[in-house]
DNA sequence: AGTTATAATATTGTCAGACCAATTTTCAAT
DNA sequence: ATTGAAAATTGGTCTGACAATATTATAACT
């Protein structure tokens, strides 16, 4: 029988995690200080700093050198930060991550057509002719299909969907690929955003999805020819 | 113009992170004496305990007193303890988490069809028999319902999305959720997740995902009473 | 020689006090 | 009322000490 024997550290940071719940403290408040820490734990100042920089470093604190403690709105940050350490040591296969951000895609597109979520149409066409037109003015193209994703994803009225979708795409950030698109296949996915809409419009997943699992291919090949060489 | 002032902590958590990465050390691999950090570092034992207090707190360390520090196997665990804490302090709706398992689900139907994976469709009969089992013998059929969708999971030889999936399961394991089901519905479950092992076996994907959408049908029907009530 | 109990050593945990650096507050001068 | 310097507050780092825990070395025994 292993008795996990809990440090006074860990204590504290319990402690304060209560505390920030019972008192229903929202991000960019002000904490407590050091000084009232300890008086009100009655424990050491090494103890209370080793408890706050542990929270922060799981980004539910954020120290102000001079200013105070405040609660960090908890994001993406850290979890960020956890996966590229993660990457770094484990090493990641990229057609891991695309096969994701495939299947995120398409749950994005039946989400919306399977729920009839309200969209702006109009708003996605004239993302996609900003596209256009970067493409043709040798502009960037990477932003506006990057904008033209994340509004189908955020179109699905799911937020958490969106978060995971965002780090996955921060995660697959982190590897650089160079996948040189020439004007012709960009003019393709122009198209394919645009029958995508389409078919959304028409209350199509089939067709929706069948055009988006196209679009998805030539980065597959480019993949799979990567990982020939190598 | 905000200059970031990085304090000595940061510094030495950043050289820690780069001692880990060019010496390649693996999980379990014994690190180096809070000693031997100040003396290499040139740094007070405060820096040093605080740094490695960090990067326990995210999952890189693994501190054992007086047994010295260790590499900790970076897995979920650190994330998922984050995502318990934005939980319970911001909430999330269960639908969405449910939508996410759905997508993840016809993911993996699609991941095993179009890779024509090898799958061991027997091992997933049996592993339905025994769900079959439970049902009948009042048992415990939430285990082996896991276990069932978990192996398609795992099929999709994509253990980044076999990762992100237990993230989302774990997550959603936070909520309490009472779905009584009777006899007559976990019947259907059985026959579905054998209609959908079939549908597999015939590379049908739009038979498999179709089945898979109607086995998710319940529990949607059960969150929108819930929010109705609520 | 091998095993076991004990002592010595090494390592992390906690404490106290001091001084530095950054920020905020106070308050006098304008 | 505004400004700007001084004071107070707050977090950052350092040192040294002792406690608690784990490991290693030693001694005793079979």
């Amino acid at each position: 029988m292993v008795i996990q024997k809990t440090s006074l550290v860990n204590i504290v940071i319990e402690k304060i995690k209560n505390y920030i719940l019972e008192n229903k403290l929202k991000p960019n408040d002000k904490f407590l200080t050091e000084k009232e820490l300890t008086e009100q734990l009655k424990v050491s100042r090494t103890v209370v700093r080793e408890a706050l920089i542990s929270l922060q470093a799981v980004g539910i604190l954020k120290i102000k050198p001079g200013g105070g403690i405040y609660i960090a709105d908890t994001k993406l940050g850290t979890i960020n930060s956890i996966l590229k350490h993660h990457y770094e040591t484990h090493g990641v296969k990229i057609r891991e991550l695309i096969e994701i951000r495939k299947i995120i895609e398409l749950g994005a597109l039946r989400l919306i057509i399977e729920k009839q979520v309200p969209l702006d149409i109009q708003q996605l066409r004239e993302i996609n002719e900003s596209y256009l037109q970067a493409i043709t003015t040798n502009g960037d193209t990477k932003k506006f299909d990057r904008i033209f994703h994340q509004s189908l994803i955020k179109a699905t009225d799911n937020d958490t969907f969106y978060d995971f979708s965002e780090i996955i795409h921060q995660y697959f950030a982190l590897v650089r690929i160079d996948l040189t698109e020439n004007q012709e296949s960009l003019i393709k996915s122009y198209k394919q955003h645009n029958e995508i809409v389409d078919a959304i419009k028409d209350n199509d997943l089939l067709h929706a999805q069948k055009t988006m699992n196209d679009h998805f291919e030539p980065i597959f090949t480019f993949i799979k020819k990567m990982e020939e060489e190598s």
